[in-house]
DNA sequence: ATAGGCAAAAATCTCGAGAAAAAGTATTGA
DNA sequence: TCAATACTTTTTCTCGAGATTTTTGCCTAT
């Protein structure tokens, strides 16, 4: 029974759909190009500053040059591509000063979709947490034999343990931007990893900051998350600076 | 053998281009058509919920299907269109509870980066503010006459007033998000323009806005910018209920 | 009379080729 | 040797036609 999409007709706006679909299956060619792209645009395949020319990649990606045209007008919805007038596409660049401000946004946005869920979530929301966090827990342990699929299931549920932390926020605005960020933010964690595998005591973070939403501290709560966030920029801070350019 | 993009030396980031180029000149006939487009969505043309066919809308606008394609993708990044699977593009809809929810994210982005503008801004930026908002002023005594062309003067002198105030703000990504959000509140403005054609006495708090911002009182200049945006709220929750619909 | 299903129509999505623009290369002259 | 110009190549942008999918209308059966 996850056949779901049952429209309720009262109330829109709580099953209102979010901005940008993306649980769903791809169901045209254009959205399964934008979600390969993406994928590789972040995994780092095609590096920062990269110029994505259309002829190459409609043969890599097997569609016509339209549909793929279209798959990198999607990836400028979520600022990984730029566009410039006519000169085709890029890979968005990036940089120690676009992380910093990509990171601290993410704190303004993130702590006061906290706040918001702390004041408002109920006990399914409570459980939504609990449930992420261990779901997350147990990817960290498998984390140790550094396989890459095990890394990326908890990049999956670190995003949806996130996610979840905020689900109880009525405003989906600030969840449209928290994706957009959160899918940024992901490029550079990347590189803190690969130099960095085994990071620092961030299970006793989110163990803290469960804590602290369940307890509705949300002044204790929006305090470690935000810690918790900044941590991450401090992390690719210390990276050697050629890593970045 | 890929070959390497070349990278350019620093400096890249003072002079970063915005997330969106909206200044220049239309350099594509997609863009032309984007920018036809976002005008008659938010001017109402089309209204909320609209079907936009392809089919018939290349002919008005002059344009092959392809290229109007593209049009509408960039409004889906603005959130001014949405697309839907393998059934089209639509306009978005509007409700009450969207636009307090745009407007209490606008509120959050705004201040923040008005904090940090007055924290970081220098003569230059104090030149700019007074400069805007002597434009402003000029252009709500020219609104009396209700012509089409003075109301839309002064719709872009306040834009640009509230993108000044902002301007010291090293933060391009809430820039980023606070220029989406104007566009969408812009839609519902004018809704409530056409009913209360002559606002409240909003130069006054134009006015007291200068005066905090120019004192460096932070905490004042944010406080009357709350409000000031929320009442903007307040005017459309007070219009007839099928107005919004 | 209503519900279900089949068929026609409309709309979307996709593709490849042609026109416009940019980038790259070679040539010429000082 | 260097700079400026003209030419060639590459790439982007645009268009119209064909293939799929969705929607609409009609018909039949219970």
């Amino acid at each position: 029974m996850n056949k779901n999409s049952g429209n309720h007709t009262m109330n829109d706006l709580a099953n209102a759909p979010d901005l940008v679909t993306d649980g769903d299956e791809p169901k045209t060619l254009a959205e399964a190009a934008y979600r390969q792209l993406r994928r590789d645009i972040i995994e780092g395949v095609h590096r920062p500053g990269d110029k994505l020319r259309v002829e190459h990649l409609k043969d890599q990606y097997e569609v016509g040059a339209g549909t793929l045209r279209e798959a990198l007008q999607l990836l400028v919805t979520d600022a990984l591509v730029v566009a410039q007038g006519q000169r085709g596409f890029r890979v968005a660049p990036i940089s120690l000063d676009d992380f910093a401000d990509i990171t601290r946004t993410r704190v303004l946005l993130e702590t006061s979709a906290l706040q918001q869920s702390i004041e408002l979530g109920d006990d399914a929301w409570e459980a939504s947490v609990v449930a992420a966090f261990h779901l997350l827990s147990r990817a960290e342990e498998k984390l140790s034999d550094g396989s890459k699929t095990s890394r990326e299931e908890w990049e999956l549920r670190n995003r949806a343990f996130h996610e979840v932390l905020i689900g109880a926020c009525p405003s989906r605005w600030i969840r449209h931007f928290q994706n957009i960020l959160y899918h940024q933010s992901e490029r550079y964690r990347r590189l803190s990893l690969f130099r960095q595998p085994i990071p620092r005591d961030v299970h006793a973070e989110h163990q803290a900051i469960v804590d602290a939403a369940l307890a509705r501290n949300a002044a204790e709560a929006t305090r470690i998350l935000s810690e918790h966030i900044l941590r991450t920029l401090e992390a690719v801070r210390q990276l050697p600076a050629d890593f970045i350019s």
